[in-house]
DNA sequence: TATGAATGAGAATTCATTCAT
DNA sequence: GATGAATGAATTCTCATTCAT
């Protein structure tokens, strides 16, 4: 009466982490279902068994992504917002959790300008900008919560605009891990945090 | 003697613009040569008389835009370098001119993210990444020079490294014009505004 | 002793009706053995329990269609032959009955057509015009009876040939469902019974 | 200036051929886009170059086949119509036309039962209904032109119906090829003769 | 030099069938 | 016996590239 028993939820994801693997090695066009499927260890239409088309499954994988990398940093603010250091350290700590991903994460990081291609053009390209919305709409928010907190606090200046500067924050981390992959003897973290400790300079109140 | 070399390279330019405007429209996948070609008012084989394969083009549209948009801010520098209002005010100008860049220049941007794309995965993808390496270095350049020089006057604080903070600021024009390109309410030249301003307020001497 | 012997019979039964229903709707080759499966509210494997291959239940739908269909006219002429009106008014209710099928049969024609396909072309097609060759046999016997019986008896022509007049009947019919499917307007068994009338004068020994 | 002539119209025309016997043979399903190039000796991608889909190409052979085969009756009626024998001449040797093409045609044959098939289901069997409606009903007005004038000369009795004679006979000569692919030792030219032998003297005057 | 007709390698996707449970 | 997860053969269609004219 019942089939060969599996974990649907779990295979989904070994074929995701799967997927986004070779996605981050060879590109959304360049990888072909048939690699996928090979290196989840699955037969190719075992692949069409989760995931309608291979545009749905690179769409699972920016779902994915966004929980396991954007959502992660996430604990850090609402439990140590106001209570380390303030503000400015929080804001620190958050960059620099951000920009410390572990290995396995920043070896996907091509995913990210797979996601940008995809979001820039192709006909489903309004899906995925909606996605990289979500996912920037929250790092904006955490960003601009740690800093209206300073604002309200007395920490940094009247005169900020919290939306304005965790937007282009959100920006800058784009733009720093893009700079790691094209030069690699850049160090992102260390370049981010100088970057953050002037900032918070001029943001500072008593500046 | 040479009757047909300026024909020539106009004929090139011509190809390049076309592809540059379909490559950004449709993406470096979704283009076909036959599209372009139509774009370009030419025949398909033609295209392969000026390029010898679709990557060759799409580089040489790299190239082109390099040429046409990256360089394009660089006079500023050297002719108002420390002229007027300092290295914070030159700083501003040039931010704002990268942000400001002409309609047609904003319709190219998804160009960027298939730059991206193809310097991140695929089999060519060190010459591009070398490629974005060369235009990001000359922004680096540009920028950390404005910074040292601001330093070196004395309107910059002596602890800032002129370099880090270049790179960083590279990724952040890039990030803001991601930020705008997905969310449309988005003004990325106020936005940069806003945020040079609190960081020139941080790297300041008298701060 | 033998508990589901029943069971098993009916649930092929049942397999085939659900099956006759998707083939006259989606056509053999559109019909999925998934599709077929769902329909009759088993799973997938089930289906191979009955039968061997997709094939091989098309044949069975074949031969289900037969039992239900042609074969149903059948009792009209044996017990009413001569009785009532003679020769001539029996073929009008033989024929007539064939126009009249109920609707669900009726739903079911596209069935016939896919019969024709797969008798005209593929791998077994040998098998399956067998198959059809045997239901037009029926068919062919039954009028060619009833013209045969009315020469005999002096209501019919010497000079008629009643296996061939009974060939084209056969073809007849078909070529009036197949107007019928095509032009929904066109009223079968109204046109049938004018056509055999006007026939039937023909063949009638005292035109 | 000028690439490879080639005669467009014609090697569209030999597609369409090749394509016809292939899908004759095989049916529509199993013939293969590459056995069609094959069997006419071009690429696979060539065929494309003249016809957008699989489906679109057996559109065309549909409408070839109509061209040649419907179409090339015609002629015996408008020129003999009344002068050699009458409508019932008239009639027997458009009927013979009709069943008497040359054996090439005999050999597509099958084409009908595919294009039955892909008129009574599947996506697009509207537009195929519509292309067999349109056969039909050029054969349907042939017949009840011929059926009219001989009812109006007085041939014909004054009560029958021309439409639907016509109709009924459309359907009647399907059907008998229908009958001679299943049976090989049937004749239909000679079954055909014999009925409509039979059939006119049932509708003429003075019967 | 310019062209576009021809091509075939390659990729996504479907689905009948198998088989472990 | 019943099931549905797994599979890969097979097929359609795309498109960069070649090359005869």
């Amino acid at each position: 009466m019942a089939p060969r028993k599996v974990n649907k939820r779990e295979k989904r994801e070994q074929i995701i982490a799967a997927a986004a693997r070779i996605f981050a090695e060879q590109g959304l066009q360049q990888s072909t279902i048939a690699n996928i499927a090979r290196a989840a260890d699955i037969g190719k239409g075992t692949v069409y068994e989760y995931f309608p088309s291979k545009q749905a499954l690179f769409f699972a994988v920016m779902e994915w992504f966004q929980s396991n990398i954007v959502t992660e940093a996430e604990p850090l603010i609402e439990v140590n917002g106001q209570s380390e250091g303030g503000a400015g350290a929080c804001l620190r700590r958050y960059i620099g959790q951000m920009m410390g991903h572990n290995d396995e994460l920043r070896e996907l990081f091509p995913l990210w300008m797979e996601f940008w291609s995809a979001a820039g053009t192709g006909e489903d390209r309004q899906e995925f900008a909606e996605a990289l919305r979500r996912m920037y709409g929250d790092f904006r928010r955490h960003i601009a919560g740690i800093l209206a907190e300073g604002r309200r606090s007395g920490e940094f200046s009247d005169e900020i605009e919290p939306d304005t500067i965790a937007a282009v924050l959100a920006g800058t981390l784009d733009g720093l891990y893009l700079q790691a992959w094209f030069d690699q003897t850049f160090d992102p973290a260390a370049a981010a945090d100088h970057f953050i400790l002037n900032l918070l300079r001029g943001i500072s109140r008593q500046c």
